[in-house]
DNA sequence: CGCCGATTCAC
DNA sequence: TGAATCGGC
């Protein structure tokens, strides 16, 4: 008999999916059932009440077929060990590379995903949740936790304890499938990294008009390579690539220490973490409306806030610095509640994460942990110039622009022709917002 | 994983 | 005069 596993995220409600559920319920196969994204379900809430609420549903009127469970996939491997002929499906709302379908846009994957996610059930080295100080204690502070994280250590790539097949749930097709997706694309992207930009990482994350950052958040955040195969590889490259290996595991840690602290506050994921800034006034509704939306149309006025915001749009990814840079311009120049910013960034993101997005967002914003102060104003003009030189970025992502020679596409109001291609006008101006801001952080700090 | 203005310092 | 440095936000 052949067995799928079902992998469902919190936020899918079986009843909007007809089409899946009749495929499940159709079945003849005895579907184990678990819901995957251990971050989230350590918050529990609603959602999760709500999901697991209409699977215990679902399996009564499948007369037992739909087996519930919950928890570690690597129980429920470890329960069909026996079993040869095991499927897997993972559905999920989030965007994703694997392509989408066209009704309802769940994404459904069938590329395999990395042993140690499965023996682990957790995209992490180190799951959240077990790394805590002398009092027992979550650590609130980046440098601390990072220093305890790698003391703690961790186990090396897993095996499979099971030879799983994967294929795509009955009645459920895909569309669109794009290649560089999967297990063999990630490790293919992991090699090419470690070969050609590794070196050199301290400088190149930080230079969107090179492509020399990783590319491997989608791959992470899919399961399809996990960080203990990283760190493994990581370990044997420490010399030989200088301060970028050392560089590349922080950012690791970082994805660990945002995934804790969610972990820990999972109330966090949509309020502020710290309540210093509760009453920091934040402009909503009509007034500021069509200010947002220049901001997620990327015609801000601003060439590289303009150029994220249009790779996002276009790729469902954005180079990290101008992740910074956009979410700054937002919260610092536009006024406006990170949350705006972060949900917006998530539905596009295909690296889209919960823990490090949104607590990127909070960074930005001075309400999280460990971030940074709220005075910590982004010139966008000073970031494009420090970060892409040549410009070359900003003409990339924004054709109007692409006839002003080196860094001057970085400032078209100092050139004559800067606007003769339909490159629209600042909606802000930098420096006047900039005190705005700080004004209003007195504000706040003042109650 | 700041920016800016003031001040100091180097020429 | 402009680059480096410092402190407040």
């Amino acid at each position: 008999m052949s067995t799928s596993i079902v992998w469902f995220r919190r936020d899918l409600r079986l009843a909007d999916h007809p089409a899946l559920l009749a495929a499940l319920e159709s079945t003849d196969e005895v579907l184990p059932v678990f819901v995957r994204d251990p971050v989230l379900l350590a918050g529990g809430g609603a959602r999760v009440e709500r999901l697991e609420a209409s699977l215990a549903a679902l399996s009564e009127s499948m007369d037992g077929k739909l087996v519930v469970r919950t928890g570690n996939p690597a129980e429920v491997i470890a329960d069909l060990a026996q079993e040869a002929d095991c499927r897997q499906v993972h559905i999920s709302r989030e965007p994703s590379p694997y392509g989408r379908r066209r009704d309802d846009g769940v994404r459904v994957a069938l590329e395999r995903h990395e042993r140690e996610l499965v023996e682990t059930g957790s995209p992490y080295a180190v799951g959240p949740g077990r790394i805590l100080n002398r009092s027992g204690e979550p650590y609130k502070v980046f440098t601390p936790f990072s220093r305890a994280w790698h003391d703690h250590g961790w186990p090396g790539p897993g095996r499979l304890p099971v030879d799983v097949r994967w294929a795509t749930a009955p009645g459920e097709e895909l569309i669109g499938r794009s290649s560089g997706v999967g297990e063999a694309a990630a490790l293919d992207r992991w090699r090419t990294f470690l070969a050609e930009d590794l070196g050199g990482y301290e400088e190149g994350r930080d230079r969107p008009d090179l492509d020399t950052t990783s590319r491997l958040s989608v791959h992470l955040k899919y399961g399809e390579i996990h960080p203990r195969t990283m760190l493994a590889e990581l370990a044997t490259h420490r010399s030989a690539s200088g301060d970028g290996a050392h560089r590349f595991v922080t950012e690791l840690a970082w994805r660990e220490f945002y995934a804790d602290v969610l972990w820990h506050r999972p109330d966090s994921a949509w309020r502020d973490l710290r309540d210093e800034l509760s009453a920091m006034p934040y402009d909503d509704g009509p007034e500021v409306a069509g200010l947002v939306e220049a901001w997620r149309e990327g015609r801000t006025g601003y060439p590289f806030v303009d150029a994220g915001m249009r790779q996002l749009r276009s790729e469902g990814w954005m180079h990290n610095r101008v992740r910074m840079v956009t979410a700054s311009f937002l919260v610092k120049d536009l006024h406006v509640w990170w949350p705006v910013g972060a949900r917006h960034f998530l539905s596009l993101l295909l690296d889209g994460d919960i823990a490090s997005n949104n607590h990127g967002w909070q960074w930005v914003a001075g309400t999280g942990t460990d971030a940074s102060p709220f005075f910590r104003v982004f010139n966008p003009v000073t970031q494009g110039r420090r970060f892409d030189p040549q410009g070359d970025y900003v003409r990339r992502w924004v054709p109007e622009l692409a006839h002003l020679r080196g860094s001057d596409a970085h400032e078209p109001w100092k050139a004559s022709e800067g606007y003769d291609h339909g490159y629209p006008e600042r909606i802000v101006d930098h420096a006047e917002e900039r005190r705005e801001a700080l004004r209003r952080y007195e504000l706040a700090r003042d109650v």
